[in-house]
DNA sequence: AGCACGCCGACT
DNA sequence: GTCGGCGTGCTC
C-alpha cells in the first residue's frame, strides 16, 4: 500500500439510477487517490453529477468495459470524495440485502437510504455541519447515583436477565401497560454501559408516537450522555434535520437513533441493540418505492451488525409469533411473555352488544349510552372508536339511485356537514355538497352510514340530559385525520384529554396507538365488524390488535382497572375474535389464525409476491400481467424450483382506479422463498422487456400485507 | 429517471 | 424566422 497514490485506481460506484435501464448496476469510475468502499463520491454520469457510494475497490478495468481493439473507453473520473468515514461493510450488506431481496436497483436503495441533502452539499460544506455535530467521545458512566432507579415487576427483572444473557432475536410479548418501554429503556442502558462506544436504535411505527418516546428518552439519557445522544429520524423532519441526526449517528456521537422505519437504514457503525415497538404494526412495511418491512430488515440487520433484537408487541404479527415457538420446534426468535400489567392494573372487563337484538340503524345501543353516561357522572372518561371519519361514507338519492361516487376513483365520495362538501379520501377530489341530486335533480338526498363527524354530532345529542359531577354539561371532543389536519394539533388535542377537559373522546385508530390515558375507564368500538369478512386475510388480524390495544387504553390506573371496560358492538358477538377478545387471549387467536394461514399456505407457511401494475385502462394493466405471465415459462430452466412457483391470474385491484390510474395485480405464490426470490429476480428482466401500450408503472411487492 | 438531440407546428 | 411540443436514445 505504499505508492498508491499515482496509479489509476477503479472503483465500482453505486448511483441512483433507474431499475429499468442498461445501467441499472454499480457504473465504473476511476480515482487517482486511493478510496475506501463505502466511501461517499460525486461522479458525473451523462450531463448530470450524481451521489454515489463506492462499492468496491476493484483489481482492474472490468474485462467487459475493456475494448477489443484495445483503445481505453472512456471510463470518467470521480468528481470529488465527499471526505466523510466511509460507511459500513455492514450497512452495504443491509443495502444489497433489501435491493436484492425487495427487487429493486441498488443505488435507488443505497441513495434513499441516505439523507437527500447530502446529494446537494459539497465536501467542505458537508465537512461545516459535521463540525456543528460535537465529535464523538466515548463517555462510559458508571455513576450510580446519575442513573433513574426505577421499580421493576418481577416479569420484567427477568425480560432484561434474558435480553442480556441470551441471543436473541426476542420476541416481547408483553400485554398493554405491562412495561415493556421500560424494558427497552434498561437493557438499552445496559448496552450503553457495557459498551462506551455502543449505539442503540429504536423504531417506533408512527411519527405521532416518537415525541412521546423522545421525550421520554431524553429525559433518561441526556443527563448521562449529553443533550447530542439522542436523535431523531422520521419523515416529519426538514432536510438539514435528517442531515443533523444522520451524521450524529454516523460519526458516533449519537448513542440513541429513534425513528419509524427508515431510521432501519441508519448509518450506525457501533450499533449493538435494535428495538422494534409494536412490531406487528403494519406502519413498518413500506408501501412506495423498495416495499421493505423495518422489521424484518431490523432482524437482518442485527445479524450483520452483531447487535441485539428486541420485537415487542401485545400482539405480535403472526410471522413473529411463529417464529418465537419453541427451539425444540424449530423457533428462530426467543419469546419473553409479559403478561401482568405493573402497579397490578387489571386488564378491562371485554362486553360484546348483540346488535342483531337491537333496533335496525342503532348506533349506539342504550346498554353502551347508559355505561358512558354514568362514567361521565363519576367524573371519568370514556373513548369512543369508529375507524370511518366524516359525516357519512356516502351521499345518496332515494329517487333515481345516485350515489356520491367518485369521478376518478372507484369509491364513494364522503360527505362531511363541517365544510359542507363531498371529499374523496382516495385522490382527494373536493366538490360542495350539492342541493338537488346530480342526476335527478330530487331535493330529497339523504346520506348512507355514518362517520365520527356524525357520531360525535349523535352523541351529543344522546347525552345533552347527562351531567358531570358539579352540574356541568358533558364536553365531547373529536381526534381523527380532519381534527388534526394543522401542524401541532393533535399533540394539543391529547393534551387537552390528558387535562381532563374533555369527558367523550370520539376518533378512529389514531387515537387507540400508544396514547396513555389514566383517567378513560370505558372504550367502545361502535362497529368494527367490517374487518371480519374483508378479502384482506389480514383484516382480522388488524382488528383484533386494534381491539387490545383500544383496550389498553382504559383502566392503565390501577385504582380504576377493576372497573374498566372495553365494549364492542357487533352483529357477530360469537366470532371467534371476539371470544379470544373477551379472555384478552392473544395465544388462542394466533393459534387458530395461523392453522387457517397453514391451510391455505400463507405467510409464514408460504411466500408471496405480487406484481401490481398502473394503466390507463384495465385492459392495458391486466395485459402487460398477462403478457409478462406468459413469458414466465421460458424461465423454467433457470429456476431452480421452478415448479414450486405458482403464478395466478392477473386480477383488478380492491381499489380498481384511484385518479383515473387503473390498478391491476398479479399474485405469485411458492412455498420456497428461495425459489420465489431467485424466480422474481429473472422475472425481473422479462418485466422489464414487457411492453404494453398505456402502461404507466409497474412494481413488485414482495411480502405483501394485503392480497 | 434525467437530459440531450431532433424534427414539425403556431407565435412574438 | 424562433419557441416549444414530446418521440428516441444514452448515460461508467
Amino acid at each position: 500500500m505504499t505508492n498508491m497514490t499515482n496509479m489509476t485506481h477503479w472503483l465500482s460506484v453505486v448511483v441512483q439510477t433507474p431499475a429499468h435501464s442498461h445501467v441499472a448496476g454499480p457504473l465504473t469510475y476511476r480515482s487517482e487517490v486511493a478510496l475506501q468502499p463505502g466511501a461517499l463520491v460525486r461522479v458525473p454520469l451523462g450531463r448530470r453529477e450524481l451521489m454515489g457510494v463506492v462499492w468496491a475497490v476493484l483489481p482492474g478495468l472490468p474485462a467487459e468495459l475493456q475494448r477489443s481493439d484495445g483503445k481505453a473507453l472512456d471510463i470518467k473520473p470521480i468528481t470529488t470524495d465527499l471526505g466523510i468515514t466511509p460507511v459500513t461493510t455492514a450497512w452495504r450488506k443491509l443495502i444489497h440485502f433489501t435491493a436484492s431481496y425487495y427487487q429493486r436497483s441498488l443505488g435507488e436503495v443505497a441513495l434513499a437510504a441516505l439523507p437527500p441533502q447530502l446529494r446537494t452539499l459539497s465536501a467542505t460544506q458537508v465537512e461545516r455541519r459535521l463540525k456543528r455535530v460535537k465529535p464523538f467521545a466515548p463517555t462510559p458512566v458508571d455513576d450510580e447515583i446519575a442513573i433513574k432507579k426505577v421499580a421493576l415487576s418481577a416479569e420484567q427483572t427477568l425480560a432484561i436477565v434474558q435480553i442480556s444473557t441470551q441471543k436473541g432475536p426476542f420476541l416481547l410479548f408483553g400485554a398493554t401497560g405491562s412495561g415493556k418501554t421500560e424494558v427497552y429503556l434498561q437493557t438499552a442502558l445496559q448496552t450503553l454501559q457495557n459498551d462506551p462506544s455502543a449505539q442503540v436504535l429504536m423504531m417506533v411505527p408512527e411519527i405521532n408516537l416518537t415525541p412521546q418516546l423522545e421525550e421520554r428518552v431524553r429525559e433518561r439519557f441526556c443527563h448521562l450522555y449529553g443533550d447530542n445522544a439522542v436523535v431523531s429520524m422520521h419523515s416529519g423532519m426538514t432536510n438539514p434535520q435528517r442531515l443533523k441526526s444522520w451524521l450524529a449517528a454516523h460519526s458516533g456521537t449519537a448513542r440513541i437513533v429513534l425513528g419509524t422505519r427508515m431510521a432501519v437504514f441508519a448509518s450506525m457503525p457501533h450499533l449493538k441493540l435494535i428495538v422494534v415497538d409494536e412490531e406487528h404494526d403494519p406502519s413498518y412495511k413500506s408501501q412506495d418505492g423498495a416495499r421493505y418491512s423495518a422489521r424484518d430488515l431490523a432482524v437482518y440487520r442485527g445479524k450483520l451488525d452483531g447487535a441485539k433484537v428486541i420485537l415487542g408487541s401485545a400482539t405480535p404479527s403472526f410471522e413473529s409469533w411463529y417464529h418465537s415457538r419453541p427451539v425444540a420446534e424449530g423457533g428462530r426468535y426467543q419469546r419473553l411473555i409479559m403478561a401482568d400489567r405493573i402497579g397490578g392494573g387489571v386488564l378491562p372487563k371485554v362486553l360484546t352488544v348483540n346488535m342483531e337484538h337491537q333496533p335496525k340503524k342503532t348506533v349506539l345501543s342504550p346498554l353502551l349510552l347508559s355505561a358512558i353516561a354514568e362514567r361521565i357522572a363519576r367524573g371519568e372518561q370514556a373513548m369512543v372508536f369508529l375507524n370511518r371519519r366524516g359525516y357519512a361514507p356516502v351521499l345518496h338519492c332515494g329517487d333515481c339511485g345516485w350515489k356520491s361516487e367518485c369521478p376518478h376513483c372507484s369509491a364513494y365520495r364522503v360527505f362531511h356537514k363541517i365544510d359542507r362538501t363531498l371529499r374523496c379520501h382516495h385522490c382527494g377530489f373536493t366538490e360542495r355538497v350539492p342541493r338537488a341530486c346530480p342526476a335527478c335533480g330530487n331535493t330529497d338526498i339523504s346520506t348512507i352510514g355514518r362517520g365520527t363527524e356524525q357520531l360525535e354530532e349523535h352523541l351529543a345529542d344522546l347525552l345533552s340530559g347527562v351531567k358531570r359531577p358539579d352540574g356541568s354539561p358533558v364536553r365531547i371532543a373529536r381526534i381523527d385525520a380532519d381534527s388534526t389536519k394543522l401542524k401541532g394539533a393533535l399533540q394539543q388535542q391529547l393534551a387537552q384529554v390528558h387535562a381532563g377537559e374533555v369527558d367523550v373522546l370520539v376518533g378512529t385508530q389514531m387515537i387507540a396507538k400508544g396514547h396513555d390515558f389514566r383517567n378513560i375507564t370505558l372504550v367502545a368500538a361502535v362497529n368494527p365488524d367490517g374487518a371480519l369478512f374483508s378479502s384482506d386475510f389480514r383484516a382480522p388480524e388488524r382488528l383484533f390488535s386494534l381491539l387490545m390495544q383500544a383496550a389498553g387504553r382504559a383502566g392503565r390506573d390501577a385504582a380504576q382497572g377493576g372497573r374498566s371496560e372495553m365494549w364492542v358492538q357487533s352483529h357477530h358477538p360469537q366470532h371467534p375474535l371476539y371470544l379470544a377478545l373477551k379472555k384478552h387471549d392473544y395465544p388462542c387467536f394466533a393459534e387458530d389464525q395461523l392453522k387457517e394461514r397453514e391451510a391455505a399456505g400463507m405467510a409464514p407457511f408460504g411466500y408471496s409476491a405480487l406484481v401490481r401494475a398502473e394503466a390507463r385502462t384495465q385492459e392495458a394493466a391486466q395485459a402487460f400481467l398477462t403478457a409478462a405471465s406468459a413469458q414466465a415459462s421460458s424461465l423454467a430452466d433457470e429456476v431452480v424450483g421452478f415448479e414450486h412457483i405458482t403464478l395466478y391470474p392477473a386480477v383488478p385491484m380492491t381499489m380498481q382506479r384511484i385518479a383515473n390510474v387503473e390498478r391491476a395485480q398479479m399474485l405469485v405464490e411458492s412455498p420456497s422463498r428461495k425459489a420465489l426470490q431467485q424466480f422474481l429476480s429473472r422475472w425481473q428482466g422479462v418485466l422489464q422487456t414487457t411492453k404494453q401500450k398505456g402502461l404507466i408503472r409497474w412494481a413488485v411487492d414482495v411480502d405483501p400485507l394485503a392480497i
